[in-house]
RNA sequence: GGGGGAGUGGCGGAAUUGGCAGACGCGCAUGACUUAGGAUCAUGUCUCUCACGAGGUAAGGGUUCAAGUCCCUUCUUCCCCA
């Protein structure tokens, strides 16, 4: 046995990778004479290490490509970084390096593993966005928008913190305080940079052209958030226009009260004496909260009358005004007229505050209640009432114009010139500056008149200088006087934009510079764009479903309008192509695929103080500890291994599992967190999570490649999740995988084939693997990657016990052989290609030979077995001819035993006869 | 609070349009390989029943010749967003 040659993926994984990098096999050249196909996948962040979760995205997204290649396709699969944000700024922080040096580290060894993966990447077309070739075009198309009205200053909150003297992200802000000083963050009015994000609301509805998940089109649907309805003028006491957005004019009559923004600017005015204390105090709490905070519905809703009073444009009525912090000021106008009747944040609100409520819809057979009769909001279709000369109108239930009560109530409005139709959008415009030194620079400077100047084309890319200090108060690009203070255009002194760009706009166009990443003439060679764009295939997660997926979308829509394609489409026609659609969306198909999970995270435990009932521990003390040495008697101690809502279950070092509920009220102590905590708060740092660095609960594939080869992690990454759903992480299965790419190694080095096989058993083999040629292309096609796997490895099994019985001649198995090699080549690259050039001698290199062709014959099974059911059960089983005819099969089930007993002489009521490649037939007594 | 998924053996998961539930694996059990076995091979492995058979896809109800799949109610759970 020892002298057999055994599978050892190290010493041949390696060696495949130099060579097909030598040989530039996946090198991707235009071709006008192939069909391309444009498979991309999400770029990972340079953190440092690449986890389980990118192979799980990347490998399965890798074969594929790999598979459209073998099916004819000019493939294109390209890899790069995005390397801007905030963990960089945060190292720099902690361990005194400079971001950049922090970033190219990390990259330079990320490209190493990203190697080790044995992907089809295209490494002539990487792109990195930190890199100043890439972000020279970032500004420049920066420049583009705001020359063309696209870019605006406008104001917006930010999380400013007053000790570090800077503005936060969000997840640098924890329970109100910084995540450094622990120092108090409050909510600031700033001038930003924002694009026309809202401008492509409608065009970005229209899914009609894309291959989309269903889930990702609702979840951007309602992200945009259309509502068809009405701009409505209702006057203050002082005679002040007060404008409000609703989708329901037709409840106008039961406006019982208005609610505003507590910033918005008529608050201070309509305020009375008699309340100024009370609302400027509320307004004080609300300028603490976070936007987050202040949507949160925690039921009871807060709010202060402002004591002043509106008028209802159409009934007269004297309403009261009051703020509450639930009511956005950059949210609409800032302001709503409140039906408690009809709306179920407004009942609640109303009911609150004892304020009242009057139903103006009446649903038919429903009584007509009073204010005190109302339990809760009719939400239902019906007719107006209380509307004075409305009443009757039917309002069906339907949005805007299809409703006449809506189309009703406009018209009036309209005649009155109190209101106009409208459409209003949950989508707000993009706030694209970051006060953060990692980012793009923006291409501006501000003159001493105040007036901004955008820096010409030649001048770009404005660099980031490296000489900055991080971790310090304040802004560092604002710091660096070499930088912030510089000259405009007529050699006047300036001071130089300070903001950066959110890194969302690096990541909107990075599919663009792969086509050309070292092109200096443009953003891309329209040469290279004419033939690859768009995307044809998109892999990423769904956690990008409403962000980066919009914002792509948003981009090329506005680079299409600013005739960024113009030259790309010219050429593209040039060579007969219909460009009709092709540039109005970048990615016509997308798929997700689902999180790898982490296991436990270990290190971290808690001990949890209280009652306990029923096996249920009821805590009002739960404390983060770094070990479990003294442990109260009574509480629950362990590992945390999960936390839903204020319910945690433990891992005690007993083996046990307990659960933990938080009482209201109970304590959190967490050590790293000062101040009073949250079961929430938990999540931040130990629950059971994604995999990713920063969370430091991470499977290492380097280490499993070392242990069983890139093949083996590529195969099981494929094998033991559902794609689309992910799941923890495991490697219990990872056995099976390692069986099979043992026993096709084994297979191909058959030594003793016979020169004449059994002709049955050949036939046989070659039944099994074109019916595995047909399965294997569906599941590719359908990104069904577990499917295809399993369904090699019945190759495997087809061949395996035939082959050392003997079975099998020597002309076949080289024909077998073929066929399987080249169905596992996308899946396992490098075994496969050992096997087919090194073994068997076949002709190099495997990736570029064809994919097997389907032969539906040989595919084709003599024999069938007929299934007989009666009233739908099993009852008995028959060999019969494939393709057997509706009678003979009839009358095949008429004979069986159990027909006959169940007919007891008569006859059935019904016989169905299912055709197809198992028969069935279905006799109803 | 809003939105989107998902519930199938001990486990991961299969199952176009409704058409043999449990493919492919893991694990486990028994046996074989003259010792051992984290190797390999063979057989078995949804549940109950000696068997004939019966039941079974979170729970309950419905439609149908036929339901994991369609409809209604309930429960559990994950993710995203605010």
């Amino acid at each position: 046995m020892n002298d057999r040659n055994t599978y050892s993926p190290d010493s041949i994984e390696s060696a495949w990778q130099q060579r097909w990098e030598a040989d530039g096999v996946y090198r991707s050249k235009v071709d006008w004479s192939k069909p391309k196909h444009y498979a991309l996948t999400m770029l990972p962040y340079p953190s440092g290490d690449l986890h389980i979760g990118h192979w799980f995205a990347m490998t399965p997204s890798d074969a594929r490509a790999r598979f459209m290649r073998m099916r004819g396709y000019n493939v294109l699969f390209p890899m790069g970084f995005d390397a801007f944000g905030l963990p960089a700024e945060n190292a720099a922080v902690q361990r005194g390096i400079h971001p950049a040096e922090w970033t190219y580290k990390n990259i330079e060894r990320m490209r190493g593993q990203l190697r080790s993966m044995g992907a089809m990447f295209d490494w002539e077309r990487e792109m990195v966005s930190c890199d100043p070739i890439y972000y020279k075009w970032t500004q420049w198309f920066f420049k583009l928008f705001y020359e063309n009205g696209l870019a605006y200053r406008g104001e917006a909150m930010v999380n400013w913190s007053d000790a570090l003297q800077t503005v936060l992200a969000n997840e640098q802000v924890i329970d109100g305080k910084d995540e450094r000083l622990g120092q108090p963050v409050i909510q600031k009015l700033m001038t930003q940079w924002f694009f026309k994000y809202t401008r492509y609301s409608d065009e970005m509805l229209d899914f009609d052209s894309i291959d989309w998940p269903e889930p990702v089109r609702i979840m951007q649907t309602n992200w945009i958030g259309r509502s068809e309805g009405a701009y409505v003028t209702f006057k203050t006491e002082a005679g002040d226009p007060l404008e409000v957005f609703t989708t329901r004019p037709d409840t106008l009559w039961g406006a019982t009260f208005m609610v505003l923004a507590p910033e918005h600017p008529l608050v201070p005015k309509l305020t009375s004496d008699a309340q100024r204390a009370a609302v400027e105090s509320y307004m004080a709490d609300a300028a603490r909260k976070t936007e987050l905070e202040r949507q949160a519905d925690d039921g009871a809703k807060t709010g202060v009358f402002t004591g002043g009073y509106a008028i209802n444009p159409v009934s007269g009525e004297r309403i009261p005004v009051w703020i509450a912090d639930y009511v956005l000021i950059n949210y609409g106008t800032g302001g709503i007229m409140a039906v408690g009747a009809h709306d179920t944040r407004d009942f609640a609100f109303a009911r609150a505050h004892g304020l009242p409520v009057r139903m103006v819809i009446q649903p038919e057979n429903f009584p007509l209640l009073t204010d005190a009769d109302l339990h809760e909001p009719i939400l239902e279709a019906g007719r107006m009432v209380n509307s004075g000369a409305f009443d009757g109108t039917l309002s069906n239930g339907e949005k805007g114009r299809k409703n006449p009560a809506i189309a009703a109530v406009i018209d009036h409005l309209v005649a009155l010139g109190v209101g106009k139709e409208a459409v209003n959008y949950r989508l707000r415009d993009w706030l694209i500056s970051r006060q953060r030194y990692w980012g793009s620079p923006i291409p501006a400077v501000h003159r001493a008149d105040g007036t901004i100047e955008m820096l010409p084309d030649g001048q770009l890319p404005v660099e980031l200088p490296q000489d900055v200090k991080m971790g310090g108060v304040g802004n560092p690009l604002k710091n660096h006087a070499g930088f912030y203070h510089t000259t405009d255009s007529t050699g006047q002194p300036a001071l130089r934009e300070t903001d950066t760009m959110d890194t969302f706009m690096c990541s909107s166009w990075y599919h663009l510079r792969y086509l050309s990443p070292k092109y200096d003439g443009a953003p891309f060679d329209p040469e290279e764009a004419a033939y690859w764009l768009p995307v044809d295939t998109y892999t990423g997660g769904t956690e990008h479903a409403t962000m980066h997926l919009l914002y792509t979308r948003w981009f090329n829509k506005a680079l299409r309008d600013l005739g960024v394609f113009d030259r790309a489409r010219q050429i593209a026609e040039a060579h007969g192509r219909d460009t009709a659609g092709v540039f109005d969306e970048p990615m016509r198909q997308l798929r997700n695929q689902g999180q790898i999970l982490g296991g436990q995270r270990i290190g971290n435990f808690i001990v949890a103080t209280g009652h306990i009932d029923n096996g249920k521990m009821f805590a009002n003390r739960i404390e983060v500890v770094p070990a479990l040495d003294d442990v109260p008697a009574g509480a629950y101690a362990g590992e945390l291994m999960k936390r839903t809502e204020n319910l945690l279950t433990l891992h005690g070092t007993d083996g046990q599992t307990y659960t933990v509920e938080l009482v209201e009220g109970g304590e959190v102590i967490i050590p790293n967190i000062p101040g009073p905590n949250t079961v929430n708060q938990l999540k931040h740092h130990l629950e059971v999570e994604r995999m990713s660095k920063s969370r430091g609960n991470v499977v290492n594939p380097d280490d499993l490649v070392r242990e069983y080869g890139a093949d083996t992690v590529r195969a099981y990454m494929m094998f033991a999740f559902d794609w689309s759903k992910g799941g923890p992480w495991d490697n219990q299965q990872i056995q099976g995988v390692v069986r099979w790419l043992n026993d096709v190694w084994d297979i191909a080095h058959t030594a003793d084939l016979p020169e004449v096989g059994d002709p049955a058993a050949e036939r046989q083999a070659e039944r099994k693997l074109h019916q595995i040629i047909a399965r294997i292309t569906k599941s590719f096609e359908l990104f069904s990657f577990n499917t295809a796997v399993a369904a090699l490895m019945e190759g495997r099994n087809a061949l395996k016990t035939p082959i050392r019985e003997g079975k099998i001649g020597r002309a076949a198995f080289r024909e077998l052989m073929s066929i399987l090699l080249r169905l596992m080549a996308p899946v396992t690259p490098h075994i496969a290609e050992e096997l087919w050039t090194t073994v068997l001698g076949m002709p190099y290199s495997v990736h570029q030979q064809d994919w097997p062709a389907y032969d539906e014959a040989k595919a084709a099974e003599d024999i069938v077995p007929l299934v007989i059911m009666v009233n739908g059960r099993v009852r008995g089983k028959v060999e019969v001819a494939a393709g057997i005819s509706e009678a003979d099969a009839i009358a095949e089930a008429m004979k069986d035993e159990w027909v006959v007993k169940s007919l007891n002489g008569g006859t059935p009521k019904k016989v169905i006869f299912i055709d197809g490649k198992e028969p069935k037939v279905n006799v109803v007594v």
